[in-house]
DNA sequence: AATGAATGAGACTTCATTCAT
DNA sequence: TATGAATGAAGTCTCATTCAT
């Protein structure tokens, strides 16, 4: 009857509501998380952007820190995927495309700004996801950078180093092309600053690859 | 010997005290929001730590976040200056260590993550201070990578996109840093990662210098 | 017979509490700032009287002002009410009692003090509701005037400067009385002076149509 | 040596600079007063505006409640003054000037009604000063009153209403008139209403004593 | 399961008053 | 006597969270 076979079981038609209305919530969350930041973000918006009570909001998240991990969560398994689609034999292209995708979405770009703050800010004891999901970030890098290594399209550079260091940027990049956004006065969607995004990618991934000295 | 008779005139004593009453609070500030982010911590704290009363607060600066743009401002300014001081002759050395500088104290890279954070929050029209700040940054690198082209130590890249490439990877490392330190169960002072600044220092610049690719 | 079929649609029972719970917030409010000042109302003891808590004050008013202004409105309502009342054909009769309606209680005259107080005080730009409702008022009392003339019943004076002196002897007079109450040391109601408020109200509307010259 | 041997002794320069000094505090605290009103008062404007510190004021006044009294004693003084002036034989004439003058100057119209606000609200026990100043306003109209009556040129209304009403008129009227300033936008000195004060006087003189009844 | 009114802790800020200089 | 920095109590307002309906 239903379509799906597999584990777990076919979801009820509840449970599909359930799930759905779930992601309403995560999507409004993000929203308004990206606009405001963290703190200056309220329930009461949240709700309304989601379309239910703030009661409801309680229903499917224990508290805004909860809600927030489930962004951040959502986030990271994201740019892991991105990080794993990187072609190792194709360094300069997948990258460039790697960099430039980051960059696109200034939503994503306040994101990533906001889970690195909080990461920082809520280091204590509870709440180790969000450094969790950064760290599955930097793994997946440092994995594809030795692969990298291993192929010989890469110098033996300390793969740890090189990730952190490739991740910084992607980090960096995002906080500083964001902040360009907001001083050129586009602040809002769409993006349209000097740099855009493609040619952006492909001079970031010309300096990693090929370096900044003569010679 | 006395009252010198030089510009500007001597401070009286009640302005000396005034001055470093002023320094008290700013060093307060500065440790208090680096270690909460600036929504959480409180002028109560603040107060507690520059040993005054909430009232006092208010004789030196107008509000929380004038308190905070004083502690940007004096940030900002160092960091200028230690860009300031990057010999383009000797690239290797100098950037090693501005690098490693940026990497050792903790709370310098946790203000550093609080001010690009609040700097995107806070675009509101009267508070571009931040924004300013880190154009100063960004404008300082651009004027030394010229120079380094110029001087022929640096490949011909976009000066606008290596300077802000640079200052990226300083942000995003920064934060990584401290990320990692955090990770690593050192959040307080004093520093001790597997990485330690000096090393890491080398290793970015090299990166930078001399790119990734297996040539 | 059940949920009746006119406009409005039948509040809800929730929506009947909220109503009822704003008519409690605005009586307290009406209470405290009549007693206090407005300056001196505190939103404690507000919210205290109404038996709520201060948050709740702020789920039926933006702000303290919003309160007083809601309070303001009410009693300008009032007001007008009683001033369109007056039968120009027994000015005697229906002048005394609007005096003397206005001197009856404590709480009103208090407030009306406090109205011409603020409206002077907070004369800028965005609240300028309690200009407006004392406007209302004289503009009610000059249209009764121009009746009146119109009748025959009163000299055909400057209709606006006799509704501005009627209104201000309402005003004054309420100040006056409330002083004198104050004085006799009565502050609390009952109001008991030497004057009782129907005999005041007969003397003074005996004052403003015979005039107090001989002849 | 001095040029005042009258009783008290001739004032010692000190002296003298101290009454000067008094007299500067006082003006600028009426100043201050009755354009922000009581509350919204600062010291540190009152300070400023009388080019003295904050701490000098407290050397001369013992709190701003006693600042407040010393503008109101002077205030009621002259009002005294003016109502002790008005001549019995001539009552159209010199009421005419009596109810001008007091409507003529914005600050003299605010302070009377801050006065009154201030007096009500603060009957508790320690400050009846206000109150007090109020009584004498009254107490010196009504005798004028019985003056009045006696003389022949006033009817025989009850010689305390008659007090009360009037007072309550100039109090109401001030109140008025000051509104309606604001109201038409000259909140500011020169007042340049549709009713210059002199006109006022005569038309509210005018129903005081002739009443408004036709007949 | 959904609602949204109620809660109350706690934040920032103001300002009359004091007191060492 | 004059100064003005320091004080700290107190006030308004916000908002995550709860719970009766």
């Amino acid at each position: 009857m239903t379509q799906n076979s597999s584990f777990p079981p076919a979801p009820s038609r509840r449970e599909r509501r359930a799930a759905a209305r779930r992601a309403d919530i995560l999507e409004a969350a993000a929203g308004v998380f990206s606009q405001y930041g963290y703190e200056n973000a309220t329930t009461r918006e949240i709700a309304e952007r989601a379309d239910v009570s703030e009661g409801t909001l309680y229903n499917y998240f224990d508290s805004k820190q909860a809600l927030f991990l489930g962004v951040a969560d959502a986030f990271a398994d994201s740019l892991v995927d991105a990080i794993a689609g990187v072609d190792v034999d194709d360094l300069e292209h997948s990258m460039t495309h790697l960099f430039a995708d980051r960059f696109r979405s200034g939503r994503e770009r306040r994101l990533l700004m906001m889970f690195l703050y909080k990461a920082r800010v809520d280091e204590n004891g509870e709440q180790r996801s969000v450094h969790n999901a950064i760290s599955r970030l930097v793994a997946a890098t440092e994995a594809r950078v030795r692969e990298a290594i291993d192929a010989g399209t890469m110098r033996p550079v300390n793969p740890a180093v090189a990730a952190a260091t490739l991740n910084a940027a992607i980090m960096g990049f995002a906080i500083l092309y964001e902040l360009s956004s907001a001083i050129h006065g586009d602040s809002a969607e769409p993006d349209n600053t000097a740099f855009p995004p493609e040619l952006l990618g492909e001079a970031v991934t010309d300096i990693f690859l090929n370096g900044l000295s003569e010679n």
